[in-house]
DNA sequence: AATTTAAGTGTTAGTATTACACTTAAGATA
DNA sequence: TATCTTAAGTGTAATACTAACACTTAAATT
């Protein structure tokens, strides 16, 4: 039951959206999901994932709600990191809209969600003109993404389940768009000792094959609960 | 004009409210500016500042506004850090809060400001209970602030413009509960090359006395430009 | 058997961080 | 006016971290 108006009655309501900055990564690249916005105002133009929160959702769930219907997905890791209040930043009304960015393993996201959403990757260094202050949150977003994943082990997130070290370089390389040393990332990494490596080699990349490492959550949390810090 | 019925008149509404984190640095110690809400419900409890948006400002404008009604003082550093959703957060109804963390310098905020808003400082460690979810508010921008503050120059905007080593690293030690080295901190700070040192000192804390310095807006500003990136 | 290609591996030099203790300036006091 | 007190101010050496660098290996392909 909402009861606000006993007290509150007097100040104004305002219309609040959730939008998400969705993020994955694919062929050594870090790609954002986007889709042709299917409401007025602007209509047909390339969006982010938005929708309207509910009466009876917070802010977090609207945010989980909006990204299960597009992906089917479950769990995703997001975060929200800024919401938008400028009066005109939407056209069509006064809108607050709280961001969050997300993150999914692009392995996980089938062919058929993108057709039936009309999502598409794209990359970030070839993306179209997005609506609205869209192309600001994504900036931001890429940003809070890149601090988060010098300081947390966010990469698992995105990647498979079981991967190897040149896709995890791959992947860091793609978040800081720079190129790494193999043998220092190696070394920072595994010095972190919260990997674990399996005897089977991936050998889709390579004739000699990679061998495959998982992340050893338990013993991540049972470290960052004992005060470590993980650091790239 | 509000023309927002045309497409999304279907969508909920909700209350939108400004919550400020106020900090402040006092005889050697961080301290949060709190009052005795004036408001029901919870009228009388230890609160934030904070208050409704309102139609024809921006979040950030709100916040300003806010803060100045409150405290007399422009152009305040300032920065949004949070938004709080949770449905039975204001239990007299759906209120969505966007917190900012505000820094003032102690020293200008004067007495009579103080009496007149019920305002008082407390110390961070010694923090009456505060209503609703303002204690993980100033929980959470605390910690924004001290990510801050490793890699940007805020210090300054919470200390008198003419400023001593001393009074400085105490700051610093504030902010990361943690003691440092004096010539250690001497030795970094003064590397990064953006600070003055005048002829004066500042006699109130020794009989030796200890030189006055300035931060050096203009020629950080040219460092940042030119990729430079402050750390302590 | 030879070739190809990505995976895997150590060492060294340079830089940054940490630890640590005495001297100095100037007001207060005897 | 000499002595005391107290916080400000200063340098160096040891250690840890970061950055640069090139060859060997495994296994499929020819």
């Amino acid at each position: 039951m909402d009861n606000s108006d006993q007290y509150y009655s007097e100040y104004p309501r305002f219309h609040v959206a959730l939008d998400c900055i969705i993020f994955g990564f694919d062929e050594g690249e870090l790609k954002l999901l986007i889709h042709k916005r299917r409401m007025e105002p602007a209509r047909g133009q390339w969006s982010l994932f938005g929708g309207f929160l509910k009466e009876g959702e917070s802010l977090d769930e609207g945010a989980n709600r909006i990204l299960h219907e597009l992906t089917g997905l479950e769990k995703i890791y997001m975060e929200q990191f800024q919401t938008y209040g400028e009066i005109n930043r939407d056209p069509a009304g006064r809108v607050i809209s709280v961001a969050y960015y997300a993150l999914i393993p692009a392995h996980k996201y089938s062919d058929s969600y993108s057709k039936r959403y009309g999502a598409t990757w794209v990359s970030l260094t070839n993306m179209p003109a997005l609506i609205m202050d869209h192309e600001d949150m994504v900036d931001k977003g890429l940003k809070r993404l890149r601090r988060r994943a010098s300081t947390q082990p966010i990469g698992f997130e995105l990647l498979p389940r079981e991967f190897t070290m040149p896709q995890l370089q791959a992947f860091y390389e793609a978040i800081f768009q720079a190129k790494l040393d193999k043998r220092n990332f190696r070394k920072k990494i595994l010095s972190l000792d919260v990997f674990l490596k399996l005897d089977q080699k991936d050998m889709s990349n390579s004739r000699k094959g990679a061998y495959l490492y998982r992340f050893d959550r338990k013993k991540y949390k049972r470290l960052v609960d004992g005060g470590y810090s993980f650091t790239i």
